[in-house]
DNA sequence: AGTTTTTGTCGACACGCGTCGACAAGTAGT
DNA sequence: ACTACTTGTCGACGCGTGTCGACAAAAACT
């Protein structure tokens, strides 16, 4: 491994002359500069990065905190982490997946003291949320995927709620369905309450009336919800789910009843990683959720928040784009609910 | 931020007296062992993490290369990576996740040589695989997750196939059925090609016919996988998947199709991640994936050898569990392949 | 012409730790 | 009682950087 030394003596010049001409941090006359350059290539010079975090202080490393939940990192958090990831790679940085025990955030606070992370990318923000009061006590540079309730001028990309539902709604409205219901958890991350209200505003809007189907977050529950629906509302052409899981379960339930989607059925799902998308038949129309932006997103604001540069944008919210696939279909002239 | 210093001075001994206190490597008297340690919780010490890789050359950073497909990390990874990062974690190290663009080898070579990683886990390996060649020639410690054609000494974790197959075939012998499907793609990683004709073995040592329904990676082809069966093998009364997302389209086809399951056709799923699991309904019957164990070993073989522990095993296979759901039944008498 | 500012470069130092050699004190073997 | 080895501790050094202060030379002002 080539070090500064040697491409110092290699370029004729002093240690610190190669590192200033590397980081721009004073000037450097231009053919210093290209000579330098020309010597960091003929060695395959890279500087040893814990001699650079030593120093500096800086380790380049951003820590994206994963819940461990029942199957540690959640499927969604999959496009999260490459997006996240990328933009890191992108701006010189590293990305440590982190599964976080429980409330172990004092290791986090050790770990960014001891200069291993820089900064920490966190995910399934609950309303109120104990990491991110911590993070904040303990000075640890941090950015959210979600959002607190009140998130004040913390860092944070999220999904635009309001947006992403008006694009499903107005879609259905466009096809003619006036009835809905739409299957939802009532979690406490806070994204199904926003996600709930914003489209019944949405639905009153449009003068649809849209009943709610309580469902958890499993297939068989889905399933459950889709018998529901068939009993009770008879009269509803066309579904909005808000939750994943249950929308496979759902379409289970639709297929073993006999009722066809989306000729009998139209189906959006508004909250489906792209990995279950492709998991469905018929393929799942759906306002899409912009995982990897938004992990690139919430890298960006991480790290200009890390690197001082306070000025910029350090909120974001993705709506995602409408995709129709081939579970949504122009509302049945027959059908009751017209 | 503590400082050995602090501790030292605190604990009344020279510094080097806590190093060694602390990792061991030389005898320190109990009585003074304990006097450090009392110190080091009291200032609620932990080494610099770069401070340390400078001096001892040591990053205790393992890197978990993921090929970056169209989605980049691929679902199953998902376990994979929760299991690697657990076992190092409890080890002491650290878990990167590297989306490796393309042939940047040389970029892991460079990483390793400038201490920022000290070994590396691939995963998606295929039976000739360039980036082994290029970690051996380089002497980055390495394991698979997976395995090459001829892995020779290389360390690997893999599955078990031929057990992890009979377990499944067995069982459906065991309900009665003789005559099978399969499905399987045939992707050149190898595993394909590994399950399949463990299959094609354990079903003859059972005397039961095993046709070949040939899918690639989508629902949608799991579904024509179905019409096929139903239309060429309608005497087969059992089907054993070897790809997962397949899988839930063929599952889609039956509902179509009026065909119950299991009560008309059973179906097990030999390579199926529990994410997926959770998302079919019925709920699959499965010869499990140990994917979280799998993990796990793949970091503990690698730590192994990267500290040097050359004559512990490294090279583990891992079958799986039987988990009977509720897509497997006993044959019915009256089926034509009875 | 003299003074101040800018540009370009260098040497020195600190970051916090692992580890080597030295050495005093104790133990074991003759 | 002398040597030989072991135990326990310490001080010193080096790992490869980032960065600060110094300073000569050049440029920009009076």
């Amino acid at each position: 491994m080539a070090t500064r030394a040697e491409v110092a003596k290699l370029a004729g010049v002093s240690a610190s002359t190669v590192s200033y001409a590397l980081s721009g941090d004073r000037s450097i006359k231009e053919e210093t500069r290209k000579r330098v350059l020309k010597a960091v290539a003929q060695l395959n010079y890279r500087p040893h990065f814990a001699a650079g975090a030593l120093a500096g202080g800086k380790s380049k490393t951003l820590a994206l905190l994963s819940p461990s939940g029942e199957f540690g990192i959640a499927l969604i958090a999959l496009e999260y982490i490459n997006g996240a990831s990328a933009a890191a790679r992108d701006r010189g940085y590293h990305l440590v997946i982190w599964p976080s025990q429980e409330s172990e955030m004092s290791e986090i606070q050790t770990f960014a003291e001891s200069g291993m992370i820089s900064g920490v990318i966190l995910m399934e923000i609950k309303f109120k949320d104990d990491r991110v009061d911590y993070l904040k006590k303990a000075k640890v540079p941090f950015a959210m995927i979600g959002r607190t309730e009140n998130p004040g001028k913390d860092s944070y990309v999220d999904r635009d709620f309001i947006a992403a539902t008006q694009l499903g709604i107005d879609y259905l409205h466009t096809l003619g369905h006036k009835k809905i219901a739409f299957l939802t958890t009532d979690r406490a991350i806070g994204v199904d309450t926003r996600f709930s209200s914003a489209l019944l505003e949405a639905a009153k809007k449009k003068k649809m009336t849209a009943n709610k189907l309580q469902v958890v977050n499993e297939a068989s529950s889905g399933r459950d919800a889709f018998i529901e629906l068939h009993k009770k509302y008879s009269d509803v052409t066309a579904v909005v789910s808000l939750n994943d899981i249950a929308t496979l379960g759902f379409i289970s339930g639709a297929n073993e009843y006999g009722v066809n989607i989306p000729k009998d059925l139209s189906l959006i799902a508004l909250d489906t990683p792209k990995n279950h998308i492709e998991m469905s038949w018929p393929p799942l129309t759906t306002v899409n959720l912009p995982a990897y932006e938004m992990g690139r997103a919430a890298s960006n604001i991480l790290i200009d928040q890390i690197e001082g540069k306070e000025n910029k944008q350090n909120q974001e919210l993705h709506a995602g784009d409408l995709v129709i696939r081939g579970t949504t279909a122009k509302v049945r002239p027959q059908a009751k609910g017209n």
